[in-house]
DNA sequence: CTCCGGCGAG
DNA sequence: CTCGCTGGAG
């Protein structure tokens, strides 16, 4: 797996035409924390909605949030779709702050990482991808985010196998890379311009792609 | 495997 | 109008 590729390489191409992407700097980790519910499945302009709405209820912690009955949260956030499981998911979230760190995500975001992971992944409606969202993304520790188009991409140059699982995937990218939170939270934002303006799901923009030097002989491989 | 669902791009 | 979206559960 990986064949001979290296994945700063990979980095450097990718940071050189995109340059910074910026993701989650100037919101809060609450902001950060909610979004990565709200963005299962979704698409960022709408979840940008929603949390706006929040922020401007004066629904900027936890408890605050948590407090909200379950039919208003609905409607809040009904701009992100999926409005119903996405509250009730949300609660589930909240709740585990609360109960277990007072609400308090900088003391949560303290607990080591392999630890703090594993209560996240517990906790109904909070996966593989939104829980490493969250520890990098709100809590800048040091998990590299695998997403839909990672697998995309990293599968259609033959350097993963389509079947891959996420684990797998995930632990490929932190073998070959330092824990270097900075470095991950661009890489996987990178990846994701790559997939959303090249690496489509159809037609795939492989000509004008910055990888375009690592495309397999007679153009991506695609799934069995 | 299906469902959840509003929303914007094409 | 259709398609896909910074997934996860049952």
């Amino acid at each position: 797996m990986g064949k001979d590729v290296s994945l700063y390489e990979i980095f450097q191409r990718l940071f050189e035409r995109f340059g910074p992407q910026h993701w989650w700097p100037g919101e809060t980790p609450f902001e950060v924390l909610v979004g990565a519910v709200l963005v299962q499945n979704t698409a960022w302009s709408n979840v940008e909605k929603a949390i706006e709405r929040l922020r401007e209820a004066g629904l900027t912690n936890p408890k605050a949030l948590y407090s909200v009955p379950e039919t208003e949260l609905e409607e809040l956030i009904r701009p992100a779709g999926y409005y119903r499981i996405k509250a009730r998911r949300l609660r589930n979230l909240l709740r585990f702050c609360i109960e277990r760190y007072g609400g308090s995500l900088e003391r949560m975001f303290r607990t080591p990482l392999k630890e703090l992971r594993e209560e996240l992944l517990s906790i109904n409606g909070i996966g593989p991808e939104t829980a490493d969202s969250i520890l990098l993304y709100a809590g800048n520790l040091p998990t590299f985010v695998v997403d839909a188009y990672t697998h995309r991409i990293f599968a259609r140059h033959g350097w993963v196998d389509f079947d891959i699982d996420y684990h797998t995937l995930k632990d490929y990218f932190e073998s070959q890379l330092e824990p270097d939170t900075a470095l991950y939270n661009e890489f996987h934002a990178l990846l994701v311009k790559l997939g959303k303006d090249y690496c489509h799901k159809k037609q795939p923009r492989c000509e004008e792609c910055p990888l375009r030097e690592y495309l397999p002989e007679g153009g991506p491989y695609e799934p069995v």
